[in-house]
DNA sequence: CCTAAATCTTTACAGTGGCAACTTACCGGC
DNA sequence: GCCGGTAAGTTGCCACTGTAAAGATTTAGG
């Protein structure tokens, strides 16, 4: 079904464009019209696929948790502990910026979708088994689990922003990788050794 | 200079309702043409005092660092060691979400603006001294910087875009405010009786 | 073959940002 | 007192964007 008047696969052209589109310039230079028109179809023909322009944005971060859910599923299936989620939850928001930034900014999605809904929900369920396989370790659970996604998603954040870059802070590695900032800093929390103990 | 036809504190008056709007509806959400109708001048006023509308972005993000370092400097010279500077931190984003948001998001601005760069240059300045005051018990410096800061934008980010809510992870701790739920999360990294060691 | 559904186009409209030219008000020097 | 410069604000214009309605094109299934 691609004959010149049909596109064929323009719902998965789109999202891949947008994706990159957003990578350049940001969520609020994404433009559903010029991203027809670099696609070679009329502005209107991505309503049919996704309503509107947060539908869009919408099934990219669908796509975007299920991809997560996905990857800390397989993390944890390799046995490195939470530590090693964390590796993985900054690794997707190095290799999928776009989803990553869209997934997180509520004012550009419709919270109701019932997709995104259930997308992000099986996300997050990874995520607090991850934390819940640090077991008896925890004395303060709930702390732990948001020290834990926080530390990573303020990693991933600060990393995608260039604000690691600008405050200098990424020099200090010397090159280092992601993954290797992320193992080293996140490690003083949960540490390859075992996690440092909540006093009181 | 109020009168009738001047406007008066325009400047000033654009900066504030652009920070509530952007509250509400978030930075994609801001017409510079409503908010101008809103204040009762024409539409192209606001040119006169920001240039552009990423001239008002930029001029939030840059008040937004000030008032950063502001309290980064307050929360030092009280003693508190670092995590009370990641309580300040958060507690900034609590209380001016819109600045915080656009001062974290580069695709907004215009970062070669010399009055932003040298606002965010102070305020990642005072950061810095606060990690660097843990002094010798840190072992690993660079990595406790990005931990340090990493953990507590990820709970002001997490916080601010709802997904601390929409997780469940807020409700773990049973209607605790923002600032405790930052002194036990970030306190499992820098707590108030000594940071854990690190280990090699 | 023929109808229904899916996909895409055309056309239209309101809202937005940016620019140029013009107007109004104040301010400092004479 | 007034006069010219400057800051502040207005009007009108254009291009671009998102959304909507109605029509065109193709495929798929009975």
């Amino acid at each position: 079904m691609a004959d010149g008047y049909h596109h064929g696969n323009l719902r998965a052209a789109v999202l891949e464009r947008a994706a990159r589109v957003i990578e350049e310039k940001g969520p609020y230079g994404f433009s559903l019209r010029s991203l027809a028109t670099d696609l070679g179809v009329s502005h209107t023909a991505p309503r049919h696929h996704f309503g509107d322009r947060q539908g869009v944005l919408n099934a990219l971060a669908t796509e975007g948790f299920a991809e997560l859910a996905e990857r800390l599923r397989a993390s944890a299936g390799d046995g490195g502990g939470f530590l090693e989620s964390g590796v993985a939850y900054v690794g997707f928001a190095e290799d999928r910026p776009a989803h990553f930034t869209v997934m997180f900014e509520p004012s550009l999605l419709d919270l109701d979708d019932a997709e995104l809904v259930a997308a992000r929900r099986s996300a997050f369920a990874e995520l607090r088994s991850g934390v819940r396989s640090l077991g008896e370790e925890v004395t303060d659970e709930p702390a732990a689990m948001v020290a834990g996604w926080s530390i990573v998603h303020g990693i991933a954040t600060l990393a995608l922003t260039g604000n690691l870059d600008r405050s200098g802070a990424r020099d200090l590695f010397e090159g280092a990788d992601l993954s290797t900032i992320t193992r080293r800093s996140a490690g003083l929390l949960f540490g390859p050794s075992g996690p440092p103990e909540s006093e009181g």
